[in-house]
RNA sequence: GCCGCGGUGGCGGAACUGGCAGACGCACGGGACUUAAAAUCCCGCGGGUAGAGAUACCCGUACCGGUUCGAUUCCGGUCCGCGGCACCA
């Protein structure tokens, strides 16, 4: 029996006690059934829910529950990304423990998710900031280190002043710190790299296998590893008997260099400046732009500039002296370090040569033009083009001198055909406390030691002072510190730096599959049958970091034999942010509304079918009040209509004969089955769940055209409202639950059920209407036989008064038939 | 600058393979029920012209052009917005 009134705030907290002491979601290893891995990004515990989460898990739950009504076998998990620099801040500010104030967010932040009733399988619960997770992160660095992908080297690196810590490339937005948006500064310090650029080559050629992922993710993903073709090219220096390598993707310039540009930091430079008149201008230039910050030296639009360091090279190709310049303008960690410069080819060193009147030559033209350089006034750039003043070369298209200009290098000894990529080592140490400890000690005689496995993990110690600048918080606690090493057994100390939250999010996906394992990482076997996770759903802006970073990671584990595929996401959707009047919800503009008020006031139903049906998942989501009141307004019906119905469910007629239906019974018959298949389409193939959702309330509306006739069939009655049922319950599982108990079957969970199939048989129709057309524009409208010709169908057409007026004294010229839909007559 | 995505009523959005543009919902207007309100139900709702009227016709998916019997959908170009990368040699 239902209750008159829909009472959300009843059903629902009843219900999620129900499927959590029913355990009605845990999941095992089964394998008669084929396996499905769901999975939503993992959240940071920052404190409360926001509406974008909401929408995450949303999307998320659908897809479990109703590929779980499909038959398969569901992975559904959720964890915590717990470690990072927030917690910490929460301490030096107000004095928490960084581990209290993470658990004490967990705690609310799992309270919020379990009243949104979403299906997760709480066993297997994964906290990265847990011993026993974070031992298997530092495993994992041992791991990568054995395997000589976790080194320490010193360089110029990316330093927050504010956060006291070094960043990875990947975190730096615009030159600012992408969690505290201050500048950022390059520093050299010696730290521990990941060597992701090991990877670099197969990380973009799988891209391809990702058919499943948004074309722009990739796009993003090829743009951040940057592969280009090019070629390593020496130039003697015969004044210091040495050589200086250039790279370059434009061999086919290379008669043109005139000039060599080479940053302060080059080794070269401090060799140049040995006995030179000029060292002291020099040095000061070098110093000037070592302190000119990154986005001064990085910026497109910042002025080049350059000193002539007196010291000459060699073009190996012409025997030309090539003068050695000393800029703020190239990128020490790219390619060699050095560039050649070829004024008329590039625009930038035709504008640095002509501050500098430093020589030009013209190598390159338009195909059948002649270029003159007293009257060129820019470089060309063009993307074809004939070379020219280059020896043997001369008169060679541009792409094919480029091949042969290549070659010829490589066959005289002075060139290597090399790619290279703009992707740098992932820099995964930082002087932070709240993070997995690096598993390292230095030792005076042995050097750098990993901490045994059997003594993993090292366990972060609690007498630390969070405030002691520049020096990573584990220093000073003189316990953790000082040790012996494994080896030798000398007083030793530990690595003081923790590792980077984005290495503890790179393998949690599949700790889920094996989540109690004390023994190992996880077991192959598990990881096996549920690996890989088949959708993937979280936001666009861990499209580079954690997507990048979880692959890498994976292919490290597949080369140590741990698992068995080469990509981790098979299929990826990427939500679209949740805003409010045309912003994104944020305190300053106040804004924001809180998923708490939200389940206040209407329930978790309507906030999760409000956030599913106000656009698809991949667009931004325009938060409405009054919209959220109409998702409200849905269930009402719904549970009215059901209602309504009680009396006719109540005498549990759960079939009928086809033959026998009246016409009303046909048309919600074929409005039914027609239903079953949009939804089921929608959710499957397309993750559209707003047009299920709006095929689900046009099934509503018809259920209340069919009440008001006050003729039923109960047998279709019955098979209409349970299937609704079904169909609703992952989107609303509370009120589907208590309808289902309350009406259909009190012994069996709705969630338990098989989704719907429909019979094709019932989606067809004795008559419909087509649209009759003269020259594409709409006459007139006629019911026909669904069964008619063309050539019937044209005789109508051509018989209706309608057609025959638009047509006039016109001559026919053809007639165009789509059965089913229209009839074009074309007359002129 | 390069790459990617997008532009449809007052609003969110729909139209899946080229075939009735605006499904579904919100907002708004009118009506029914009620002593009244809430809730609920019914009707209307892109713009224009003509008509008292049911209705008829014209325009309309950012803009210009093309292909086609027929274009929101395909092709070429332009404009605008969003996102990513950006001195990568």
């Amino acid at each position: 029996m239902l209750q008159e009134k829909y009472a959300p705030h009843e059903i629902e907290p009843k219900w999620q006690q129900y499927w959590e002491e029913n355990k009605t979601f845990k999941v095992e290893i089964n394998k008669n059934k084929p396996k499905s891995y769901v999975l939503e990004m993992f959240p940071y515990p920052s404190g409360n829910l926001h509406m974008g989460h909401v929408r995450n898990y949303s999307i998320g739950d659908v897809v479990a529950r109703f590929r779980t009504m499909k038959g398969f076998n569901v992975l559904h998990p959720m964890g915590w990304d717990s470690f990072g620099m927030p917690a910490e801040n929460a301490a030096i500010k107000r004095g928490i423990p960084p581990k209290t104030w993470t658990l004490d967010n967990i705690a609310n932040m799992t309270r919020q998710q379990k009243s949104l009733g979403l299906s997760y399988d709480w066993d297997r619960e994964v906290t990265t900031c847990k011993e026993d997770y974070y031992k298997w992160t530092e495993w994992f660095f041992e791991l990568f280190y054995k395997r000589g992908l976790a080194v320490k080297k010193e360089s110029a690196v990316n330093w927050c002043d504010t956060c006291n810590t070094v960043l990875a490339n990947e975190q730096v937005i615009d030159g600012k710190c992408w969690r505290c948006d201050n500048d950022v500064r390059k520093k050299n310090l010696s730290q521990w790299f990941f060597k992701i650029t090991d990877y670099a080559e197969e990380l973009l050629k799988d891209l391809d296998l990702l058919e499943g992922w948004p074309e722009r993710v990739k796009t993003m993903q090829r743009n951040w590893i940057g592969r280009s073709e090019g070629l390593e090219l020496t130039f003697q220096i015969p004044a210091l008997n040495d050589e200086v390598v250039v790279y370059t993707t434009r061999a086919d310039t290379a008669f043109g260099v005139t000039f060599m540009a080479l940053p302060p930091e080059h080794p070269l430079v401090e060799k140049i400046c040995e006995n030179n008149p000029k060292a002291e201008e020099l040095k000061a230039f070098c110093d000037k732009v070592r302190n000119q910050s990154d986005i001064e030296r990085t910026s497109s639009e910042s002025e080049k500039e350059g000193m002539y360091t007196g010291v000459d090279c060699v073009n190996p190709f012409t025997g030309r002296k090539v003068e050695i310049w000393i800029t703020n303008y190239v990128l020490y960690d790219y390619g060699t370090g050095a560039v050649m410069g070829v004024p008329t080819g590039d625009q930038r060193d035709w504008m640095f040569a002509t501050k500098y009147g430093i020589d030009k030559i013209v190598t390159l033209c338009p195909i059948g033009k002649e270029l003159k350089l007293e009257e060129m006034d820019h470089a060309y750039e063009e993307k074809s083009g004939m070379v020219v003043n280059s020896g043997k070369f001369t008169g060679m298209e541009m792409h094919e001198a480029l091949k042969a200009i290549s070659l010829e290098a490589e066959k005289l000894g002075f060139g290597k055909r090399t790619v290279n990529y703009r992707l740098r080592d992932w820099l995964i140490s930082r002087q932070r406390y709240w993070g997995a400890p690096i598993p390292v000690i230095y030792c005076p005689n042995c050097g750098e030691v990993l901490v045994p496995e059997e003594e993993l993990p090292v366990r972060l110690p609690e007498d630390v002072s969070f405030t002691a600048g520049a020096k990573s918080p584990l220093a000073t606690s003189e316990e953790f510190l000082h040790c012996k090493c494994p080896k030798c057994g000398a007083p030793s100390v530990r690595e003081t730096d923790t590792m980077d939250t984005f290495l503890c999010s790179s393998w949690y996906y599949l700790r889920y599959t094996d989540p109690k394992n004390a023994e190992k990482c996880f077991d192959k076997d598990a990881n096996m049958y549920w690996g890989p996770v088949d959708q993937y759903i979280g936001g666009i802006e861990h499209a580079i970091l954690h997507l990048l970073y979880s692959r890498f990671f994976l292919k490290v584990l597949r080369d140590a034999g741990l698992v068995d595929y080469d990509e981790p996401f098979s299929n990826l959707l990427t939500q679209g942010m949740v805003i409010k009047d045309g912003a994104k919800m944020s305190k300053s503009l106040g804004n924001v509304v809180s998923p708490e008020e939200i389940l206040e006031k209407y329930g978790a139903d309507t906030a999760r079918l409000f956030i599913l049906f106000a656009a698809p998942p991949e667009r931004e989501l325009d938060w409405s009040d009054t919209g959220v009141e109409g998702s409200f307004r849905f269930l009402n019906r719904v549970w009215r209509i059901v209602y309504a119905f009680q009396s006719v469910l109540e005498q549990k007629v759960t079939s009928y004969d086809v033959s026998a239906l009246s016409e009303a019974d046909k048309d919600l018959r074929r409005l039914l089955h027609g239903t079953i298949k949009k939804v089921t389409s929608d959710i499957d193939t397309r993750f559209n769940f707003n047009t299920a959702i709006s095929a689900m309330m046009e099934l509503v509306n018809g259920l209340y055209a069919y009440e008001a006739k006050k003729q039923f069939n109960a047998g279709l009655v019955y098979e209409a409202l349970s299937s609704l049922v079904k169909m609703l319950a992952p989107f609303v599982p509370h009120i589907t639950e208590e309808i289902w108990k309350g009406v259909f079957d009190a012994e069996s969970s709705v969630h338990d059920q098989s989704w719907p199939s429909y019979d094709e048989e019932a989606l067809k129709v004795d008559n419909v209407e087509i649209v009759l057309q003269v020259n594409g524009k709409v006459r007139g409208r006629l019911v026909v036989p669904a069964a008619a010709t063309k050539e019937e169908l044209e005789a109508i057409a051509l018989n209706d008064e309608g057609v025959k007026n638009a047509v006039g004294a016109a001559t026919i010229r053809k007639v165009i038939c789509v059965p089913g839909r229209l009839v074009n007559v074309v007359a002129k």
